[in-house]
DNA sequence: ATGAAAGCGCTAACAC
DNA sequence: GTGTTAGCGCTTTCAT
């Protein structure tokens, strides 16, 4: 079925069919009904790719995963997926399958610098896509690492801050510092960190929002209540261990698997969540709430970053102007019972 | 940049660019250089679009995911990402988002029936991908739901009885009579079962294939020893309470999560895991190795399985006759701590 | 071995 | 308000 045949069909030129499927101009009812009824009776649905050539965009967006099977990607996908497709938007989906290469890697990324932007071209000359997101399986720096495009390009959960890219995130810094507000407030004064790799971004960042609650406090986090630890479970429960000799009764780990291992450290000192310490972690894993007791955790909105991704990615391709180069999405602490309360 | 450019360019006709970019002809090798070195100078792409119109197909491959978000979804996509990508392929992802309203509740799959049929129409007819896999959350029977198209189709992780369908999974008889004779070989003869929902479809195979371990044993399993879940944790937690009744030493819960609930039941009763029962789940979530003890569980291939959709489809674009419908992928076994092994 | 040109299915400029 | 038609960038038949 084409448009030849339908314009056959119902009695008119192909122009008509045209304008009566896009709505971009007046057609009699009468035709418009006629052309109508045999589109409904055939089954007809238009041909996009002989559509995109002649108007010369796709209405595909495309996305390039880092890993697919990184813990946010599925949910940053989501909210790209409900966007585009509220929007009429297809997605055209690149899984870099860079896990176990980049896994607790974070600086190797420029090794793949080519294949990225190889991906990219193919996806943006080859495939035409409209425009492209690219999804981070962590949220860190890659200035740099994209080459400069002309077609929206907007990061979702990493950074840059090449000229060309807008990005969307969420705010270490602030939400860090918003768990040792909550901690403050409880009454903790001894708070101890377990952090990621020290030379991490995100571990810097957060440890910044962290020191200047403190200091917004007027107080300040003394050098032996951190710890840095590699974001695994064993790390937090040797950091945890080494922690309990300055006798802390809170404890923020970086991430749920360290808060895991924290847990299990102290249990085995004998000491009672929350009564004796409280734990907070970050990112809301699944194991998050399996955990005895149940984690209190940082969660970070990752559909709303791939809905906002979206629609910025959206709002570029009409040529809309969007001026803050780096959305930031709000996140809250998920309550459960790893914090004694007042 | 386009083809008429190139063929300008390299003083020769857009007929021999074509020839020497597809190397669908002879072409004298000086005139082959002169292009070759014109096409690299440029950085030109041929457009997808163009040649898919042209051709009449665009190694596009179709996926329809149930939803990303599926405990199973990135892992098949990983497969069939990796598959794809190998042989020229791109991937078109339409998400179907049904993880909220199909969850636990596998009988409303039909309620969906028009919005699948719709999608795949879209992707079909509008797209023209070459084919489509869809990708299941849940590994069930939805025969009848995805109407006849002249394309291929594969399902992955689901399956269907529908002649024109392919379906790849894991057989759930098997591997659960392959746990139930591990426990009969470790010396286990009081085994409980704590199985999903009575009516549903992985709950069903198992249990046949239960069963069928303990017969060939010469052994039957006693009703006291099986109750059906939800698949939550709670219930997990539930049955095992009741189970214990029975005294068994060794239970098979039919996911992990069931299984996280059953170890903390067995825990509160005073009982030591595995010394006194045994414990084996299923899936590999992520929490499984993160259970005190360790769990011991079944891993079902789910890369494989992408892999296996992917290779099958791209088999029957080139004609070629597949003639298994319903591929098996083998599943195993991780032995972790929760299982008395002699 | 190579080139001219038709045509894939659609949109939109132009003519009426 | 509607139809005719050129042309998007490519492949491929047919002729040379």
């Amino acid at each position: 079925m084409t448009i030849k045949e339908i314009a056959r069909l119902s009695g008119v030129s192909t122009a008509t069919v045209s304008y009566v499927i896009n709505n971009s101009r007046n057609v009699t009812p009468e035709k418009r009904n006629r052309v109508l009824k045999v589109i409904e009776e055939s089954g007809y649905t238009p041909n996009l790719i002989a559509k995109s050539l002649r108007v010369q965009k796709t209405d595909i967006i495309g996305v390039l995963a880092e890993d697919i099977r990184g813990f946010p990607s599925p949910a940053i996908i989501n909210g790209i997926s409900e966007y585009a497709e509220q929007k009429g938007y297809n997605i055209l989906l690149n899984d870099l399958r860079m896990l176990e290469t980049l896994f607790n890697q974070y600086d190797h990324i420029g090794q793949h610098k080519d294949k990225i932007n190889e991906a990219i071209s193919l996806l943006l000359y080859g495939a035409k896509v409209d425009a492209i997101i690219y999804v981070g399986m962590f949220d860190r720096d890659i200035t740099g690492i994209i080459n400069e495009i002309d077609k929206p390009l907007v990061i979702a959960y990493s950074i840059a801050g090449d000229t060309y890219t807008h990005s969307v995130t969420y705010d270490n810094e602030e939400i860090s510092g918003t768990v040792i507000r909550l901690l403050l407030n409880e009454g903790h004064r001894r708070i101890a960190v377990i952090a990621g790799p020290h030379d991490t971004f995100p571990t810097q960042m957060r440890m910044r929002g962290i020191e200047r609650a403190f200091r917004e406090s007027g107080l300040t986090l003394d050098n032996t209540f951190v710890r840095y630890g590699n974001w695994e479970y064993e790390s937090g429960y040797i950091c945890a261990s080494a922690l309990l000799a300055s006798a802390p009764t809170a404890i923020f780990a970086m991430n749920d698997l360290m808060a895991a291992g924290a847990i299990d450290a102290v249990k085995s000192a004998g000491l009672r969540i929350p009564e004796d310490i409280s734990i907070i972690g970050f990112d809301n894993r699944e194991i998050s709430s399996f955990l005895h007791p149940r984690l209190t955790t940082v969660e970070i909105d990752l559909k709303e970053i791939g809905l906002r991704a979206a629609q910025t990615v959206l709002k570029r391709i009409r040529g809309e102007k969007v001026d803050e180069r780096c959305q930031v999405i709000q996140s809250k602490i998920i309550m459960r019972e790893t914090v004694r309360l007042l």
